[in-house]
DNA sequence: TATTTAAGCGCC
DNA sequence: AAAGGGCGCTTAAATA
């Protein structure tokens, strides 16, 4: 049964699909949408409500404390299906672009009133579903990408979830870390004290009084007068240069990263009430993972600042990480036995070492990510043939990832999410020399982004998977049947995400419950996407008070 | 003066 | 160690 809410000019509606697509009943005008929903979501099997745009129907829902199992966001499934090289033959791929390719609308002022009227975009629920339904249905593994559109939707389900909970944030301890660091809450428009005194022995050691180090051009032009020859005033370039400028230089620019990324400012534009509210945009980024947005700057928390995310009295923050996640979905995608094996005693990079491939586990690890990142050149490109030779199948599965790439093809996902198309990068016999250069450097550029696509991308499925079944255990975590309704987050709930890591933020006594349902979700994400292949997910959890804790 | 671009750095 | 994938944000610099 699916639930099709709409809105139209005349109202809010609702429309009972059957489980073949064909209505039941309405469309019936719906008056009170928050009530309508919570009599259903009370109907254990009541159906997945169907609508156009998670953020713009949910968050004005869980106001109204009501929360929703399961649905379908037809603007992110419309975004995978559009681009799906698994659907590219079906009448939604093929058709123009229209309003539901559209991204979401900036918010009027104040955010979504549950009960207002809006146009959908250029077709209703109804007709687009149906579209999507058929592209599902004509392919030829339709569970494979309706699995994807699924946990795309419980994704949506959950950021909007993770924002209306908030991440616990104690002001104080942040102002005191912030205060030990570059010294007490300076007058707007100055600078801490520890800071100033820090910039001042730059100037010093630098012989520049008025220096600006925030200023790239100012800081090069001053180094340069020194006598030291940089291209840059990137930290890492100025770590290996021996002048007694460059230590306190460097201290400088960590403070100032700290003051303007996670200063006071953003403790009074981002936390109220102990909760920080992250705007989350899940399928934000091409290759599927969650983007953010706002000043939170959400998904890049400084470890530095994490100890100011502090569990409630009596609760405690089960944090749990996928541990190398990346090479073991390479493993499994290419069913590379080696590397699986590698991976069965837990730390992959070790299993590496004892196979003999490389001789450290950071050598191991370099040469990983090269080999998914693409380097060519360094200690990573000259590790990779090692590699190669150890792991064929996972080496010989990003190689070809990358060729196709370079040729201008789409590579797809596990599931089902394809690469977008890329620009031309070729060129005819009036090219120039440069012209040849160029298209080569655009195309091996190309050929990396494919070769990551399909690794980070089926990441990113695995952790939707991971995540939504967790949601789903966290549930019936702590209360008997019968309890009645109540807030999710009086429960143990998600409170955040961070590509391969989630914070559960639960009561005390649950949090060994939550570890195993963590652990047990992983595995259960692991044959959701890749049945019974013997390569393993294992998961490390800390049952902590604060994030800083955790690792 | 307002908006866009680039540099730099945080996260995975 | 400093080469390679994906992002967002703040500040300064460049442009309109």
């Amino acid at each position: 049964m699916y639930l099709v809410l709409s809105r139209g000019p005349v109202g809010m509606t609702l429309t009972e699909l059957d489980d073949s697509g064909g209505v039941a009943r309405g469309p019936d005008e719906v008056v009170d949408l928050g009530a309508e929903v919570a009599i259903r979501e009370r109907t254990p099997g009541a159906g997945r409500w169907v609508w156009d745009d998670t953020s713009r129907w949910y968050p004005g829902l869980l106001r109204a404390g009501v929360r929703v199992d399961r649905c379908i966001d037809l603007r992110l499934c419309r975004a995978i299906l559009r681009n799906s090289s698994l659907t590219a033959a079906s009448a939604l791929s093929r058709s123009a672009r229209d309003g539901w390719d559209e991204p979401t609308p900036e918010p009027r002022r104040g955010g979504y009133a549950l009960f207002e009227v809006d146009d959908e975009p250029d077709d209703g629920a109804i007709g687009e579903f149906a579209r999507q339904r058929a592209a599902v249905a004509a392919t030829a593994d339709p569970a494979r990408i309706g699995l994807l559109l699924a946990a795309e939707s419980a994704g949506a389900l959950i950021a909007a979830e993770m924002r209306f909970a908030g991440l616990p944030w104690r002001t104080e301890v942040h102002d005191a870390m912030l205060s030990e660091l570059l010294g007490p809450r300076p007058m707007a428009d100055h600078r801490p004290a520890k800071m100033q005194a820090v910039l001042e022995s730059v100037r010093e050691t630098l012989d520049t009084p008025t220096l600006n180090p925030d200023s790239p051009p100012e800081l090069l032009a001053a180094l340069g007068r020194a006598g030291l020859q940089v291209q840059s005033t990137r930290s890492w370039e100025l770590q290996s240069i021996d002048h007694p400028a460059i230590a306190p230089l460097l201290e400088y620019k960590k403070m100032a990263r700290m003051l303007s990324a996670n200063g006071w400012n953003w403790l009074d534009a981002n936390v109220a009430g102990g909760r920080f509210r992250p705007d989350y945009v899940p399928g934000g980024v091409v290759t599927g993972r969650w983007a953010s947005k706002g000043g939170g700057g959400a998904l890049q928390l400084p470890r530095q600042i994490r100890g100011a995310v502090v569990a409630d009295p009596g609760w405690k923050l089960v944090v749990a990480d996928a541990a190398q996640l990346e090479p073991r979905i390479l493993a499994a995608l290419s069913s590379d036995r080696g590397m699986a094996e590698a991976g069965s005693a837990g730390d992959l990079y070790a299993g590496i070492v004892a196979s003999g491939a490389v001789d450290t586990r950071a050598h191991a690890k370099i040469a990983m990510l090269g080999a998914m990142y693409g380097a060519t050149s360094g200690e990573s490109g000259r590790l990779l043939p090692r590699l190669a030779k150890a792991y064929p199948r996972a080496i010989a599965f990003v190689e070809d990832a990358a060729r196709a790439g370079e040729r201008g093809e789409v590579v797809t996902t596990r599931l089902g999410r394809s690469s977008p198309l890329g620009t031309s990068g070729g060129y005819d016999e009036t090219a120039t020399a440069a012209d040849v250069t160029r298209a080569r450097a655009q195309a091996r550029s190309r050929g990396r982004f494919t070769r990551n696509f399909v690794v980070q991308g089926t990441a990113a499925e695995w952790a939707l998977c991971w995540m939504a079944g967790l949601r789903g255990r966290l549930l019936g975590l702590g209360q008997g049947v019968g309890q009645g309704r109540r807030e999710f987050t009086a429960g143990a709930h998600l409170v955040f995400f961070l590509h391969d890591e989630v914070v559960v933020h639960c009561p005390e006594d649950l949090a060994e419950q939550v570890e195993r349902e963590v652990r047990a979700a992983a595995a259960d994400a692991g044959r959701l996407l890749f049945g019974a292949l013997p390569v393993e997910f294992p998961v490390t959890v800390a049952i902590v008070d604060d994030y800083g804790q955790a690792k």
